[in-house]
Parts: structure tokens; C-alpha cells; sequence
DNA sequence: GAGCGGGCACTTTTT
DNA sequence: GTGCCCGCTC
């Protein structure tokens, strides 16, 4: 037996990139639950959702082939099995002990954009009250000639990004050493306290709160003990992804939940059953500093488990690579070790442990170098033309490894890697100008980039000029850039609307806006709204404020898009929606699993994380990797945590903490390339434009120095580590082997495949979410009034069923639910007809009172998810009534049916109420039969 | 080494 | 639109 999977012992794994991390995770789980440890008792912790899923996933995949016996018997139990992010458990922990913690038991996670506009609010209203009694930080900012609120609040804001750093150094008293630096968390902590008042108020947490609380809560809290208590009946094994990640806060959180185990007197050990803890992390994949991740928390993790546990625990650095060939092995290997040497001390930095190639094959690196052009622009221009004729010589001529097979390589099988998004578009058009398929994986929504935001907010406001919130926003936004001062002043002024508020206003700024922004009104009345969007951008000058190709071209799409629907002729208010729900539906990143799709994948690094791909392309390695210093700095040295402020530039390069700060920022760069590097499986191409006469800039100086590929600015030929190509050897194979010559080509040589060893690789399992929903257009059979009736039908339904209304109230309620939907008030009257006539024949028929109104053992509208192979689907059952043992399921279909539609209609639904049906035997544990209920028609339909 | 003006480039992102 | 770096002067 591998020794990672002794269940009575604690595990930590240092597990580098294609080590199948993720498979020794599932099989340590599988581990436990063939010891006989109950799927509840077992807490997994992962850092994101999506890694959550791929765990379960992997899971069940295991079991299902290699013990079916456990499988049936785990599948019973999904819904028991405790795989979380960290955040999602301490909100558990909060939401259970709610009352002991004297919290509101309602309490709820804010998103980020309600977050940050409580805040902003109670940095305004802070700053109010100081400017009454100039004693702090108003002061300070006339000697040092800071001026404006802006530049305040930007520093309050700033710290703030970092929380919960600056909450933790006020609440735990740490030493702050300058006076300013005292100074601004004084004032911060005014702020903070407000904001708290705020959150408290709303009965809201925001996502720090989470941790923060929950970590108060087992640690500090009078009640901890029975907390910790509670948790400890319940877990017996904590299990952890991507230590490498975890902050100090949630470190602190496992460590103390997990700290009677150790000390060996809890109950556990007297009742013989030995709790562990099992890590798995690769320090050198550890991209996440911004975010809090603290790399000295693995490194001390390993030193006092091994000071505590003694014998009970194992530590084990996995050396084995399952999914790079050998030239790229030997590259990574040869790089890193330098890069990151193992003799240098200090827990912050990078240790490398070179890998072993498992894979057999040869596999292929290679380097092409741009002659350096005038400006960034032009290089990545060259760089991206070069990269596009690359790929395009490469298709039909490299042999890539599928398995075990060797075949001609794909657009899919290749992935480009971005550090940063701000280049894009300039790939984007020379893959565009090549023909090559690609696509972008996305890291905010479309909906959310700033640009579009601002489009999309004053279309808001101008649809319903009620809507103050998104004439805030329009008015901070570049189009008018007022102040947070100025617009909280009106806010807090009265009652009314703002847009009357800054009718009022003396300002100037404030006073054009109001000019322009009622000009757009009535322009409104008579004009498209792409039209009147497109004069917004001109008579703003809200163009030069998105200079980048890529907003221009956002922008573009956006206006396009309002274009596409008024010419299929919705209403404003229907646009209004539409953008609402379209941002709500915005998955944000694209699916990259999008399997089948023959395209070039493009992504920032920070996005493939835990993905791999045969071919990787990693261009502009010259790009300087020294980030831009901040003037705040906040930093953690075992256990403090401690903070430097200073405006000026030239002298923070002299403060030790920048300094430092700056070097780990380095060194996350370094880690970064690392990550890079090892996404690719058989074959990976570096790019970047060198200078003459000049020494190679950014991650190209880490390979020149490293491997020795460049003397004296010249290439050295002698590297057989990776290939060197210019651009003129790109545009000689482009040409020669040009994708329309590809056909002519002789058809290589069968390969001879040698039995190679390729499991277990760390593959990403695809998971498909599918909503299980209305698939067939009602809006072109039956009309626009029956897509709104259907969701008023549906609403009542609920609502009755839920015994929110009772029948009487009908009436009164399709008219509050309609006038939602539609502004038309002869619409509203009209339809109100139709509800209350169908709502007659139900209670004749019995349906009403059998099927919709309360009963014992019944739900309405259950949310469920079911997943079948790769499939994850979810839903919403429209009603279920149990009885003796055997579940009804009502799905509702309120559109006009004629009779002989209703054998098209019953397959046409097969599928989707199958699905409920299983869903419902799985969630409640009951047999079920599926009925369609043509509400309309009156007719019950059993499948 | 401080003080300037011209030139140039303009993070990463999860809960 | 900013803010930073570099090179120049004193």
C-alpha cells in the first residue's frame, strides 16, 4: 500500500504539477471510507467550486470502477458528503451557531458590488465626521502636500483590498511602528467600524467576514468549546487541496479545529479511532499572494506536524511527472533548478525538487526570438503574427500523443498563455487574420467589464429613471467622474429620486450631468437606444476613457447587441430585463471544457490552473516581470503582520518593506512561469522579441541565464535543450507547409506505439451543467402573453402552494405579479382575465384543492441537481406530493393545448421529467411517478 | 542625490 | 487619464 494512504497517520504531499494530485487526494478519501469512516465524518476542503465538483467527481469514477459495492453505496449519500470551498464551511459553521454567536440566523453572503458600495459609504460618512475635528489624517496630508478625497479615500480603499489583513492587525493589537502608518489605521478603523454597523444592520457578512468570523467564533468565543465540540462529533478527517494556497487565517481555522486531536486528550483517541489530516499542495504552484496565500504556511505546517504528531505522520515529495514528455522535463528541470535554488533560505521562497519524466516519447521545446521593434505594441504584433503561422505550419505535421496513440495535432489541442489580458486583442487578430479558430477564456463576464457596466447601468437608468442606483453608478462612472463626496452629499440629502436631487445641485460637474443626462431622456422618446448610445460616447468623449482595442470592441458589441434587440422589436422595459438577467446567466469564464471544439484556447495563467494541454504556447516572455510597487504595503512575517505607507516612489525603494514585498512579488512571477511551463503535455513553444544589443528582458533573462542560450547577446547554438527559431525560419516552414499544401502532404509514417505508462494523470474530468428547463420556444408557438403568464401561473402556483396567498387573494396578487412583467395596463387587465377564468375550472375540477393548494409531505418549486455520467443537471420540480411511501411530481405546462398535440408533447417532455423523476427518488428517498398537468386544458398526463 | 520633463505602458481573481 | 522610469541638469 502507498503510504499516503495509511489512515492512521496524518499526510502532508508535496505534489508538483502532473503529479496526480488530485488522484491521490480521491484515493486518500476512498482510502477513509473503506477504513469505515462515515461519509459525513470526512470535511474536504478545496479551493474553488469547480475543483469541489472535479473532486466528487474523480471520486465516484474510482468507485465505480473499482468497487461498485461502495459506489451504490456512496451515491445514496452524495448529498452528505462535506467537499467545500473554505468559505462555504465557515458559513455553515456561522449559519448553525448563529444564535450562540449572536448573529441573525437570516444572515446572508453580500456580493462583492453591494460590498464595496456599503463601504465606500462609510468611508464617505467617516471622513465627514473627521474633517469636523482635523486631528488625524487631514493634518498629515496638508504637511505632506497630499490633497484631494480621492486620494484619501484611494488609500482607505486600498488597505481595504488587503483585508482582512488591516482587521487583523487592529483586532489582534499588532505593533505598528510609523506615525502615518498609525495615523491611517486609526482612521481605517473608524471606517471599518462603521461599515461593520452597516453589515450589521442588513444582517450581512461580506466573504472576509466568513472567515473572520468563523475563526473568532472556535477560537475566541465564550462558546467555542461547544463548537468545536459539535464540529469535532462530527469530523474525523480533514482533508485539504492546494495547501499551497491557503492564507494564514484559514490556516488558522484547521489548525484550530484540529488541535484537540493532536494533543492527543480528546475523546476521539479514548474511543480508539485516530483522526488525521491530510494536505496536498506544490509550493511552487502558489500564484496567489494578492489574494492573502501565504507560502510559509505550508513550510510551517510541515515543521510542526512533524513536532507534534511524531510517528503519526507522513511527509512524502512527489517526484514523478505523469504528464510531460521528457524534453519538456528536462527543460523545466534544467530551468527551475536555478531558478528557484534550493539552498537559498527563507520560508518565503521557492524551493525547486526536479521532476522524473514517467512518460516515454520525445516531445519538443522551443524558443522563437522577435527582433525587438520600436514599441510593446509592435513586438507583440510580431510576436502574434509569428505565433499564428507557427500554429498554422504545426497543424497537420505534429504528432501529438492521445493516449497511447500518436496522431496529427489540432487547433484544440492547443492552448495560449497570457500573464495578462492586456495584449489580447492583438492575438486575437492575428489568429483572426490566419483563419484560426480560437477561443477566450474569459475571467469577468462581458456584462461586467467596466465599459460595458457603464453602457449597461445608463440604459438602466434611462429605461426606468427611478433606478438611483444605476445613475450612481453612471455618475462615477468616466462619463461624468464625480466624486464619492459630491454624490453622497446628495444622497444623503432627502426622500426624492436623485436625479432630482442633482436638479439642485450648485456643482458644476454635477450640474452638466444633469443637463446631459435629461437631454438623453427625451432624446430617448423618439430614438433607438443603440443610436442615442452611440451620441452618449461623442458627446461625452466617453471614447477616450477606453482606449485598449478590446473596450473599443466590447463597446461595439454592446451597442450592437441593444441594436439586435430593438429590431426584433422588444420594448425598452423587456431590454432592461433582458440586460439584467443576461449579466445574472453571465458564467463569466467560458466554459473551456466546451469538448468538440476544434479551437486554439486563450487564458491567462492564472486561469489554468489544474489544467494541462498537449500543445502550450507561451508568448512575450520579454515583458518586464517586475510588478508596479503600491504605496501601501502590508506583510506577514511569522505570525505579524505589519504595514508601511509612503506616497513617494523613489523613497520606497528604500524601505525595507517594499523592498521585500517587491522581492516576493518576484518570486510569485517566478512560480507563475513555473505554472506556466508544466500546463503543457507534449510540446511547448516560448516566444519574445529581444533587443540588439541589449541583455533579454523579463522571463526571456530567466532562460538566457539559466541555460546558457544566449552569450553575448548572441544564440548560442550548442543548446539542444530547446529549439531557437527566428522569424524568418517561422515565415520559411509557414510557407512551405501552408495549411492549403497540408493536403498534398504524404501521410506519415504509422507510428510503432511502444506500451507507455500515462495513468494515473491528473486529467480534468468534464463536467457538464445543464438546466433542465422549458426547451421549446413557447414565445414563437404560443405567443409573448403565454411566456408571461407561464411565469405568473408558476408564481401562484408556488405561492399557493406554499400557502404565501390564499385563494382569495388571486386576483389581487396576478395583478401586483403582472404589472412586474408587463406596463401595459390593458395587457394587465386582459391576461388578469385569463388567470382568474383558468383558476375557476381548477377549483371546479378538483385540481386546485387535490394537486396546488398545501398538503402534509409536499413541495413546491424543489430545487434539485442530478448528476448522470458527466452530466450535472439541475432543475426545479414544480410540485411534488408524497404519500404512502410514493412521490407525485407535478410539472405545470400553463400554454393552450389541443388534444391531439399531447402524444408530440408527452415525448417532447419524456426526457426532462425522467430526469425529475430520478432527482426526486434521490433527494426524498421515495419510489415517483411524473405527471405533465396542461393547466389550461385541464388534462393530467402520466409518463 | 534631488528636481525636472519626456516617453511609455497601463496585473493576476476567488469566495 | 495616471503614474512610473529614465536621463538629464544642478
Amino acid at each position: 500500500m502507498e503510504k499516503y494512504l495509511d489512515i492512521t497517520k496524518s499526510v502532508i504531499i508535496s505534489s508538483p504539477a502532473g503529479s496526480g494530485k488530485t488522484e491521490k487526494l480521491a484515493r486518500r478519501y476512498i482510502s477513509l471510507l473503506l477504513g469505515g469512516s462515515e461519509i459525513e465524518k470526512i470535511l474536504c476542503i478545496t479551493f474553488t467550486e469547480k475543483a469541489a465538483s472535479e473532486m466528487k467527481e474523480r471520486t465516484m469514477k474510482i468507485l465505480e470502477k473499482e468497487n461498485l459495492d461502495l459506489f451504490f453505496k456512496i451515491r445514496e449519500k452524495m448529498p452528505l458528503m462535506r467537499i467545500s470551498t473554505i468559505h462555504a464551511f465557515c458559513f455553515k459553521i456561522l449559519k448553525r451557531f448563529s444564535m450562540e454567536l449572536g448573529l441573525d440566523p437570516s444572515l446572508d453572503v453580500m456580493d462583492e458590488f453591494n460590498a464595496s458600495l456599503l463601504w465606500s459609504e462609510s468611508v464617505y460618512e467617516s471622513l465627514i465626521e473627521e474633517k469636523d475635528s482635523p486631528d488625524l489624517f487631514f493634518e498629515m496630508m496638508k504637511n505632506r502636500g497630499i490633497k484631494g478625497w480621492d486620494r484619501l479615500s484611494s488609500i482607505l480603499n486600498d488597505l481595504h483590498s488587503r483585508r482582512p489583513h488591516p482587521e487583523l492587525i487592529l483586532k489582534e493589537n499588532h505593533f505598528i511602528e510609523g506615525e502615518e502608518e498609525k495615523k491611517i489605521l486609526e482612521l481605517y478603523s473608524r471606517c471599518l467600524r462603521r461599515y461593520t454597523d452597516k453589515k450589521l444592520e442588513r444582517h450581512l457578512l461580506d466573504f472576509d467576514d466568513l472567515e473572520l468570523l468563523a475563526y473568532e467564533a472556535i477560537a475566541k468565543n465564550t462558546e467555542w468549546q461547544n463548537i468545536l465540540y459539535s464540529f469535532d462529533e462530527h469530523t474525523d478527517h480533514i482533508l485539504v487541496d492546494e495547501f499551497q494556497d491557503t492564507s494564514s487565517l484559514q490556516w488558522k481555522i484547521i489548525d484550530k479545529l484540529t488541535e484537540e486531536w493532536r494533543s492527543g486528550i480528546g475523546s476521539k483517541r479514548d474511543s480508539g479511532k485516530t483522526p488525521t489530516i491530510f494536505l496536498v499542495g506544490d509550493e511552487k504552484q502558489s500564484i496567489y499572494l494578492f489574494r492573502g496565500a501565504n507560502l510559509s504556511v505550508f513550510q510551517e505546517a510541515k515543521e510542526r506536524f512533524s513536532e507534534w504528531l511524531g510517528r503519526e505522520y507522513h511527509f512524502e515529495e512527489v517526484r514523478k511527472n505523469y504528464r510531460s514528455l521528457p524534453a519538456i522535463i528536462n527543460f523545466t528541470n534544467n530551468l527551475f533548478e536555478r531558478l528557484m535554488p534550493p539552498t537559498l533560505y527563507e520560508s518565503w521562497r521557492t524551493r525547486y525538487a526536479p521532476f522524473e519524466a514517467t512518460r516515454q516519447g520525445d516531445g519538443r521545446v522551443e524558443l522563437i526570438l522577435i527582433d525587438a521593434a520600436e514599441s510593446t505594441k509592435e513586438n507583440r504584433g510580431k510576436e502574434a503574427s509569428a505565433l499564428a503561422k507557427r500554429i498554422q505550419s504545426l497543424i497537420g505535421h505534429y504528432e501529438i500523443f492521445d493516449g497511447e496513440i500518436k496522431r496529427h495535432c489540432a487547433y484544440g489541442d492547443m492552448a495560449i498563455l497570457l500573464r495578462k489580458r492586456t495584449h489580447l486583442a492583438t492575438f486575437e487578430d492575428a489568429l483572426r487574420k490566419e483563419g484560426i479558430p480560437f477561443i477566450v477564456v474569459k475571467g469577468i463576464g462581458f456584462y461586467d467589464e467596466p465599459e460595458v457596466a457603464a453602457l449597461r447601468e445608463l440604459l438602466s437608468f434611462i429605461i426606468d429613471t427611478m433606478d438611483d442606483y444605476s445613475l450612481f453608478c453612471v455618475l462615477r462612472s468616466p462619463f461624468f467622474g464625480i466624486e464619492y463626496e459630491t454624490l453622497f452629499k446628495l444622497i444623503h440629502k432627502g426622500d426624492q429620486p436623485l436625479i432630482e436631487k442633482i436638479q439642485s445641485s450648485t456643482n458644476k460637474k454635477v450640474k452638466d450631468a444633469f443637463n446631459l443626462i435629461t437631454g438623453w431622456i427625451e432624446k430617448s422618446k423618439h430614438t433607438p437606444l443603440a443610436v442615442l448610445l452611440e451620441d452618449v460616447l461623442s458627446e461625452t468623449g466617453g471614447w477616450r476613457y477606453y482606449w485598449e482595442k478590446q473596450r473599443h470592441a466590447n463597446i461595439k458589441k454592446f451597442i450592437k447587441l441593444i441594436e439586435q434587440y430593438e429590431s426584433q422589436g422588444f420594448s425598452c422595459l423587456d431590454i432592461r430585463e433582458k440586460l439584467i438577467r443576461a449579466r445574472q446567466g453571465d458564467e463569466g469564464k467560458a466554459n473551456i471544457n466546451t469538448e468538440g471544439m476544434n479551437a486554439v484556447k486563450i487564458m491567462t495563467v492564472h486561469a489554468t490552473k489544474g489544467l494541462q494541454f498537449p500543445m502550450v504556447f507561451l508568448p512575450s516572455l520579454d515583458e518586464d516581470n517586475v510588478p508596479k510597487s503600491s504605496h501601501i504595503v502590508i506583510d506577514e512575517d511569522g505570525g505579524k503582520i505589519s504595514i508601511a505607507y509612503e506616497e513617494d516612489s523613489t523613497k520606497r525603494k528604500k524601505i525595507e518593506h517594499f523592498l521585500r514585498r517587491r522581492e516576493k512579488e518576484i518570486e510569485e512571477e517566478k512560480r507563475l512561469f513555473y505554472v506556466a511551463v508544466t500546463r503543457a503535455r507534449d510540446f511547448l513553444c516560448m516566444l519574445g522579441a529581444l533587443k540588439r544589443e541589449k541583455p533579454p528582458t523579463g522571463r526571456l533573462a530567466y532562460i538566457a541565464d539559466t541555460s546558457g542560450i544566449l552569450k553575448d547577446g548572441q544564440i548560442n547554438p550548442e543548446m539542444d535543450i530547446l529549439k531557437i527559431m527566428n522569424e524568418s525560419q517561422i515565415d520559411e516552414i509557414y510557407f512551405t507547409r501552408h495549411p492549403s499544401l497540408v493536403a498534398r502532404h504524404l501521410p506519415s509514417e504509422p507510428f510503432m506505439a511502444e506500451p507507455i505508462y500515462t495513468g494515473p494523470i491528473a486529467y480534468e474530468p468534464i463536467l457538464k451543467w445543464r438546466d433542465v428547463t422549458e426547451d421549446i420556444d413557447i414565445r414563437v408557438k404560443h405567443g409573448e402573453d403565454w411566456l408571461v403568464l407561464g411565469r405568473v401561473f408558476h408564481r401562484l402556483f408556488e405561492e399557493l402552494s406554499k400557502g404565501v396567498i390564499h385563494p382569495d387573494e388571486i386576483e389581487k396578487r396576478s395583478i401586483i405579479l403582472l404589472r412586474d412583467e408587463t406596463p401595459n395596463k390593458g395587457n394587465i387587465e386582459r391576461l388578469k382575465e385569463i388567470i382568474t377564468k383558468n383558476f375557476e375550472k381548477l377549483e371546479k375540477s378538483g385540481f386546485l384543492r387535490d394537486v396546488i393548494l398545501p398538503k402534509e409531505n409536499s413541495y413546491a418549486e424543489l430545487p434539485f441537481m442530478l448528476q448522470r455520467g458527466n452530466t450535472i443537471f439541475r432543475g426545479r420540480v414544480d410540485r411534488i406530493v408524497v404519500k404512502d411511501d410514493m412521490a407525485t411530481i407535478y410539472d405545470y405546462k400553463t400554454f393552450p393545448i389541443k388534444d391531439s398535440e399531447l402524444p408530440e408533447l408527452t415525448e417532447k417532455y419524456r426526457f426532462q421529467m425522467e430526469i425529475y423523476r430520478s432527482a426526486v427518488e434521490k433527494i426524498l428517498s421515495v419510489k415517483a411517478k411524473s405527471y405533465l398537468f396542461f393547466t389550461h386544458a385541464q388534462r393530467l398526463i402520466e409518463l
